[in-house]
Parts: structure tokens; C-alpha cells; sequence
DNA sequence: TATTATTTCGAAACAGCGCTACGGAACGGC
DNA sequence: GCCGTTCCGTAGCGCTGTTTCGAAATAATA
């Protein structure tokens, strides 16, 4: 009997890719409910609806970027040197950050200030952190790295968000090749050797 | 033959000290001008006239933030075993933020979409680094640790950076045991030594 | 076909934000 | 008393996030 809806799942998919695009293109600043509707072709009390509240909107755009790190992740391959894939891996990281500065600012530091994650949330980046811990892990193994395997993935995940942090807000380095340099010198860091040059 | 100022420096001083409590307070969310103009027994405009704008007001406190900084810095003595001295300095950082939350939020997250540090604002952050930068320099000399002081020291931020912004987030760990000990595997592994419990 | 019942939709309104214009208050000199 | 100058804060603007509510749309009925 009622018209058609068109608040359909499929809508809530669309306005959640028009929103990462929203949060690439104006930042968070520009990230306004109103603009995505627009940018969505769509209305203001859909997005409540669809989403319950702007947090709402945000808590899935967190899981999107976390999705799609993991996939970045995923495609690392594993090789048999320990060392070489944690570089690797958090190499991941640094690019999946610069490619989409927004999304890992949202995942990793906390730029909208009515929305953190909860501990709940915090699980969907599982995936990617146990890639990491699996690594560290075979560097302990392999004896290159000391410690315990969580306390020193906890370190890694530290120093690469400290990191990403840093570059997203251009305090690292003034050149890319500053930035690169400074990358390699804080994974070689990770071993209990003199850093040689990666790449 | 007017009325006398009362938007003078003094009362500058005060909302400053006013805002700061306000950012403790209530934290990044509840850090509004009518709020802490309430706060100072002021008016809105008042504000807006001593500082321009609410950027301004947070541009003060980020130099508020930087100059307690420096000073716990300063107060940290310097020892004969550079090792060690980083270590303090880096502690003197933990402390700091753990003391001052939304302010280390404020000086090192970018926790205001509006407000982001210009780099000669970034200038006031200067002090604190040269400290870390010698007592880097100085390990480099004694071995302790190989590399370009700067870009060590770059790392060393990112570093202290990152556990600072997992730490304050609450995604460090669980208790306070669990964080000392990642803060200790973190800063040994600036070492190309063995970790050793510190403290 | 006209009416009705039911459901969905989005313009418009709400409070609260950063920010500012402006009318009146407060003074010293006459 | 008055005037002229300066300063202050009320009240308003445009913008947020959020919600309400009347209009629009459809399918069954008569």
C-alpha cells in the first residue's frame, strides 16, 4: 500500500562511498551532514535514519578504512625473511595512509571530537594487527627481535601511527625523501642490527 | 575620557588560565567560547577581541601546552649515561601528557578540525626537541645508538608521539602495568641492546 | 474511477555553535 | 547639568547536528 522506499540498503551503501569521497575531497572539517546528502542526492533525515547519527555515519566509515587496510594488508606476501615483512607491512600502512589521509586520520588519531571508538570497535582493526603480530612474532622466533610478541607489536603499531601522524601533518620531513628516510630509520630500529638502506 | 579598559592583558591572562581548566575540564568537545567566557566571568566578544578567534584562544594555549612542556623538560637533569637520559625525557613527555591530556591532545593530535599549527607555530615545540635532539646526539657519540641525530630524533618523537595517542586513548592496555612495560620495550628498543626492565 | 488507509519522504524548525554589529552604558571635560 | 568619546555585552547572523510533522505516494476498496 505505502510508496516505495528508498531508503534501501543499497542507499545506505551509496551514501557511505559518497561520504569517504565527501571526507577526501573537504577533510574533516568539511564533513557535514547537509553536504553529504547532497553529494549522495539524497536528504539529511535519511542519513538518521540510515544511520542513527552523524557518529553513526563515522563509526562506519572507521570500519571501511579498516576493511580496506586489512585488504591492503592481506596482500602483503609473506616471505621467508621476518624482518623484511614487517617492513613490508607497515610500508602498507604508510601507503594505505597517504592514500587516504582523511580515513587513516579518523581510524588512527581522533580529529572529530564526538566520536571516539569504543572497544567494541577498536576489533575491526583486528585483522591488520594480528598480520603485524604474526610477523613480530616470527621475528622473535627468528631472534631478531626481543620481547614479548604483543608488547612489541603494541610498540610497532605505536611508532607507526606516531609516524603517520607525523607525515599526515607534515612535521616528519619537509621532502619525500626525508620522509622516507626517517621511515626506514625507525624500522631498523626494530632490529638488533646496525640499519642498513630498505629499498 | 572613556570609561576604563577592562579587556586588558590581565584579563587575557585569566581567560587563558580559564580556557585551559575549561580544556581539562571538559575536553575537546565542551571547549566553547560562551562556556569559557562564562567561565572567566567575561564576555563572548571579550575573547574575540584579545584573541581574534577561537583559534587563536587554542594557537595560546598550544604555547601554554609547549612552555609546561619545556619546563618538565628542563627540569629533567642530565646524567652521565646519555641512555638513560632519554629515557627521562621521554618519561618526562608521558608524564606530561598523562597530567595534561587535552592539552598533549591539543599539541600533538590535531583534536580541533579548524585549528591546525602553522610550521612557526610549530616553532614553540623547538625547546623540547633540542633537549631530546642532544641527549640523542649524545648516545649517537657513545654508541648507544647509530644514525643522523635528526632523523633519530624525528623517530624518537614519532615514537613518543604514537604511545602518547595510544596511551590517552586508552589503546595502550588495559592497566597501568601494561603500559610502563610498553613504554619500556618502546624506549629500549632505541638501544642496540638486549631490554633491560627499566625502573 | 474516486476514496481511503497506510506508509514514506523531505522541507522546515530547533538548539547550540562561532562570530559580529550595534545601541546603550560609563566615564572625563565643560 | 550636559556632551563627546570610548568601551562593553546583548542580541542577532549563518552555520552545524538533529527531529518533527504535514504533504506526497501508493494499493486496496467501493
Amino acid at each position: 500500500m505505502p510508496r516505495l522506499k528508498l531508503r534501501t540498503p543499497e542507499l545506505r551503501d551509496h551514501v557511505l562511498l559518497a561520504a569517504e569521497a565527501t571526507l577526501a575531497r573537504d577533510g574533516v572539517e568539511g564533513f557535514t551532514t547537509k553536504r553529504i546528502a547532497t553529494d549522495a542526492a539524497t536528504s539529511v533525515p535519511a542519513i538518521y535514519e540510515m544511520f542513527g547519527d552523524k557518529n553513526g555515519l563515522l563509526r562506519e566509515l572507521f570500519f571501511v578504512g579498516f576493511r580496506k587496510l586489512a585488504a591492503a594488508v592481506a596482500a602483503v606476501p609473506s616471505s621467508d625473511d621476518p624482518r623484511s615483512d614487517v617492513v613490508a607491512l607497515a610500508r602498507a600502512y604508510r601507503v594505505f595512509s597517504l592514500a587516504h589521509p582523511s580515513l587513516s586520520k579518523l581510524m588512527f588519531s581522533q580529529p572529530f571530537a564526538s566520536f571516539a571508538p569504543t572497544a567494541d570497535d577498536l576489533a575491526a582493526a583486528d585483522t591488520s594487527r594480528r598480520a603485524l603480530l604474526k610477523a613480530v612474532r616470527r621475528c622473535i622466533d627468528a631472534g631478531v627481535v626481543h620481547g614479548d610478541p604483543i608488547d612489541v607489536s603494541h610498540v610497532l603499531l605505536a611508532l607507526v601511527q606516531g609516524l603517520i601522524a607525523q607525515e599526515t601533518a607534515g612535521w616528519l620531513g619537509k621532502g619525500k625523501a626525508s620522509c622516507d628516510r626517517r621511515w626506514d630509520v625507525a624500522l631498523s630500529m626494530f632490529f638488533l642490527t646496525v640499519p642498513t638502506a630498505e629499498r
